[in-house]
DNA sequence: TATATTTACTTCCGAAACGAAAGTAATAAT
DNA sequence: ATTATTACTTTCGTTTCGGAAGTAAATATA
């Protein structure tokens, strides 16, 4: 079931913004990235305060994009978990620049686990990579 | 003149994103990284049909972010020209990866010189970067 | 030299996107 | 049996956006 994207260009920058290059779908990637499969009550409570509305539209968005999946809890019928995609696995390296030149230039007001993390990123950008990309691709 | 803005957390990506992750800061700043130096009607002919009262908005706000600077052009008094900070030009690997994850999965509607620019980047990323970002770093 | 054009914007306004709050329906816990 | 939790949806006021038109200064043209 895919969804119909206008595209501004035939540019790869812009397609993938057209994508999601809007305020919250990198995050909703970012917590499934970091913290593995997600409720949508982990989202609300864990990313910086999506309202339940704009959540649930990004999710079906992403979802039909496939980017990530959605299926039940193994137990819990009222629980649905989401999860990536090899597609939104591959948005890591994005998200790991953005970590980079955040650590960069916000120095400030980065959290000390992100600067560990940046810090490991310089270490072996491509080795930290495959090492979180790994518990993805085991499925 | 650094403008306030306002932070969703400490985290490095909703950082990042609160200073450049609308739909149009980063087009700029491609445009500037692809073609150099720009002019108002440079960004209003190239991007992708960017209003003008938006681009006036995105150029101030880069400006104020540090990410790109404005000066006189050196013979016409009425044309401005913009150019890359080297904050800026630290966006690259960003803008980089967008392009590599677009080449895999967004292939159909990708221009040819676009995928000629991916392949570079598979055959030698740091280096494509790095060089791109030369004729930037010389002034 | 007078007029037209270009450039870099700003202003205005209707449309789209957004956020906060409240509501709902199904399931699970007490 | 009642309360709480989860995953949403709906509503609505606000913010952001895009398109068109307007402006002022500088430049090009007749």
């Amino acid at each position: 079931m895919k969804k119909n994207i206008s595209h501004r260009s035939d540019c790869p920058i812009s397609s993938a913004l057209d994508f999601f290059g809007d305020k919250w779908s990198l995050l909703i990637i970012r917590d499934i990235m970091f913290f593995g499969e997600r409720t949508f009550k982990n989202f609300s409570d864990e990313s910086e305060g999506i309202s339940s509305s704009r959540l649930s539209e990004r999710l079906t968005r992403l979802e039909s994009l496939d980017i990530i999946t959605k299926k039940r809890h193994p137990t819990n019928k009222k629980v649905y978990l989401y999860n990536l995609t090899q597609k939104g696995v591959d948005l890591f390296p994005i998200i790991a620049e953005y970590v980079l030149w955040s650590d960069k230039y916000l120095d400030t007001h980065i959290s000390p686990q992100s600067k560990a993390f940046a810090k490991q990123l310089k270490g072996s950008k491509e080795e930290t990579i495959k090492y979180m990309a790994k518990q993805f691709n085991k499925k």
